[in-house]
DNA sequence: TTGTAAGCGTTATCAT
DNA sequence: ATGATAACGCTTACAA
C-alpha cells in the first residue's frame, strides 16, 4: 500500500507539503503542486480514509439505524438517505434493528465506536434509553419517521392527522359505520399515533395492535373478520400489515370492498395495480429520508434544524366502496 | 471521550494491560482484569474503532455496492447481506450504484479508502476496469447477481437456465407462440442470460432491450403492445420492468390473461395478489444475499470460496392462461 | 504478568 | 512556501 511518505519521497518534498496539496491549501506554489499530482498519480496514491479521519475526528459517514429494512416503506427511506448523503459527499453505513430496542442499541453503539459523523434513528420502540449515550459523546443525532419521549434532537416524521381524518370521513360516506383498525405496536409513536388520529373520525372502531410486520397483519385481519359482528371495512396502519390483510382476504375469497373494504397507511407501487386499487394515505416517504439527512448534515455543520413534518395525504382509490348519495 | 489512557490511569496500569484485556488476551492475571474492567465500567469507555483499524488493518466493515437500491429485489439483497454479515460482527457500508458504471467506480474507491475488509459488487455493467484497482490492492471481492468478463473472484448468482426453459414450456403449453420480451440491458450478464436461456425455448421472440427499471417497462411493453402482429404474451426480465409491463396493460385496458398473458423474472411478495396472480421465475433472493456475504467472509479469512449457483425456479400462478389439452 | 515504546497514516503546529 | 515533528488512540514486540 502506497502511502503519504511514499509519493512524498517520490516527489522530493515533505509529507507535510503533500497533504497541503492534497487538501486544496492556499501555500504550496503551483510547481510542486504539479510535482506532487504527478507522483500522486504515477503512484496511484489514495489517502487512507482511517488515518484521516483518526486525525481530523471526522468521517464523512453517517450512521443510519432502520427499525425494520424487510419494510418496504423503511427501504425507501435507507436509499433516499443515502442518496441525500452521497450528494454530500457522506457514505452511509446502515443497520437494521429488526424491530428490537437492544439491537437498536447495540448498534448505535456499534455506530459510536466508528465515529460516523451524526446518526439518524427510526426508534424501534419508546425506550429512550440509548439516547442518553449519543447525547453523552454529542454525536449529532435526528430521529426519522418516529419520536421518543424526552428526545431533545430535532424529530422528521410525516403528519397523518388530515389524511386519516379523510379517511374517515371518506369510509362514512361509502356507508361504513364499524371499521376494524390493524394498528401498530402501542409502544411506537406512530402505532400511538395514527390511531389516535384515526379515531376522532367519529368511527365505532375495532382495534387489533399489530407490529408493523405482514404475519401481524394476517393474524389481525383473522382476529377482526372472526369477530360476531364483523367489521365493513378494515384499515391496516403500515404497509406490510395491509400486505398480510390483503393475504387473509385473498384467503377467505372475500371480495373488497363488496364484502369488506379496506385501506392502508403507506403507499406502495403496487397497491394501485390490485383490483380494486387500494385505497390508501401516501407519505411523502422519500422526502423524509431526504429530510431527514439534510437535517442531520445540517446538525453536522453546527445549524439547529427545526423538526420537520410532511404532510401526508389520503389517495382514494376504490377499496373502500362509492360514496353513497344518502350518506 | 474517554481514551485507553484513561483507563490505564484510573486503573494504575499501562495502556498495554488495558489493551490486553480488552482483546481478551491471555497475560492479564484475573485480579487486574476486574480492575481494568472496573474502570472501563466507571468511565463508561469504548474503544475509538477508527485508531484500532488503523493500527490492525482491519475494519470488520464490507462494502456492498448495489447496482439499483430502487428495485426491490436488490434491496432484499441488501438485507440479506446485512443480515448475515452483522451475524458476523461485521457492518456493511451500502452504497448505490443507480445502475451508472461511473457512480459505482467512484464507490468502490471510496469503499477502498475506507479500508473495508471485503468488497460486494453487483455489477452495474460489464465494464470491468474497476476491478484492476480492487485486486491491486488485494481486497477480498465477490461479484452478486452478475458477472463481468475476466473476473476471477468469485460470483454468487441465480440459474434461472431450467426456469425459463420451464417458463417457454408452460407459455408453450398455454398456446402462445409469440412472445414479446421485455429483456434486460444487453451489458449486464443477467440481461444477456435470461434472454438467451429463453430463447433456447423455442418460441418466437419479439425483444425490447430495456434497462432494468419500471419506466423502460412501461416503454417496452407500450412498443411491444404497438407492434402490428401483436405477441400473446409478455416476458419481462425483472421485477421492476414487470410492474412497468403491468401498469401500461392497465392504462390499456388488456385483461391478463384473456387478451395479453404475462410472466416476470423475479417474484414479489403482491404477485401473488393480483387478479389474476402473476407467473414468475423466482429467485432465492435472500440466500443469493447471504451466499454472497458469507463467500466474501470466507475470502477475507484466507479461504478460497468456489462460486455459487443458486437455482431459480418458476412458479406458474395463471397470468399466462391455461394449459390447453390439445398444445 | 506487566510496562515501555514504536508504529499505523494522516494532519497541524511551529519553525525556518 | 516548506519541513520537522507531535499528536490522533490504539496494538504489539520487546524488555523487564
Amino acid at each position: 500500500m502506497t502511502t503519504i511518505k511514499d509519493v512524498a519521497q517520490h516527489a522530493g518534498v515533505s509529507t507535510a507539503t503533500v497533504s497541503r496539496v492534497l487538501n486544496g491549501h492556499a501555500a504550496p506554489t503551483e510547481e510542486t503542486r504539479t510535482r506532487v499530482l504527478a507522483a500522486v498519480e504515477e503512484l496511484g496514491y489514495r489517502p487512507n480514509a482511517l488515518a484521516r479521519s483518526l486525525r481530523t475526528t471526522s468521517t464523512t459517514t453517517l450512521g443510519l439505524v432502520i427499525s425494520d429494512l424487510v419494510n418496504p416503506f423503511f427501504a425507501e427511506i435507507a436509499r433516499a438517505v443515502e442518496e441525500e448523503a452521497r450528494a454530500h459527499g457522506f457514505c452511509v453505513i446502515v443497520a437494521n434493528a429488526d424491530e428490537s430496542a437492544e439491537q437498536q442499541a447495540t448498534y448505535v453503539r456499534n455506530l459510536l465506536d466508528r465515529r460516523v459523523d451524526g446518526l439518524l434513528v427510526c426508534p424501534a420502540t419508546d425506550d429512550p434509553t440509548w439516547i442518553a449515550e449519543v447525547e453523552d459523546k454529542h454525536i449529532p443525532l435526528v430521529l426519522l419517521d418516529r419520536t421518543v419521549a424526552g428526545a431533545t434532537c430535532p424529530v422528521v416524521r410525516a403528519d397523518g392527522a388530515q389524511a386519516l381524518a379523510d379517511l374517515a370521513a371518506a369510509l362514512t360516506a361509502a356507508g361504513h359505520r364499524r371499521v376494524g383498525v390493524i394498528a401498530g405496536p402501542a409502544d411506537t409513536s406512530t402505532g400511538r399515533e395514527r390511531l389516535e388520529q384515526f379515531a376522532r373520525g367519529g368511527l365505532e372502531l375495532e382495534v387489533v395492535h399489530g407490529d408493523f410486520r405482514r404475519d401481524s397483519g394476517v393474524r389481525a385481519a383473522a382476529a377482526l373478520l372472526d369477530l360476531p359482528d364483523r367489521p365493513t371495512a378494515l384499515v391496516a396502519m403500515d404497509n406490510l400489515m395491509g400486505l398480510g390483510a390483503l393475504e387473509e382476504l385473498r384467503r377467505r375469497n372475500l371480495k373488497v370492498p363488496a364484502d369488506v373494504g379496506l385501506a392502508v397507511y403507506d403507499d406502495q407501487p403496487w397497491f394501485p395495480l390490485l383490483d380494486p386499487p387500494i385505497t390508501v394515505v401516501a407519505q411523502p416517504t422519500v422526502e423524509m429520508g431526504r429530510a431527514a439527512a439534510r437535517s442531520l448534515l445540517a446538525l453536522i455543520a453546527g445549524e439547529q434544524p427545526d423538526d420537520v413534518r410532511l404532510t401526508a395525504r389520503l389517495v382514494v382509490r376504490g377499496s373502500c366502496g362509492e360514496a353513497t348519495g344518502a350518506a
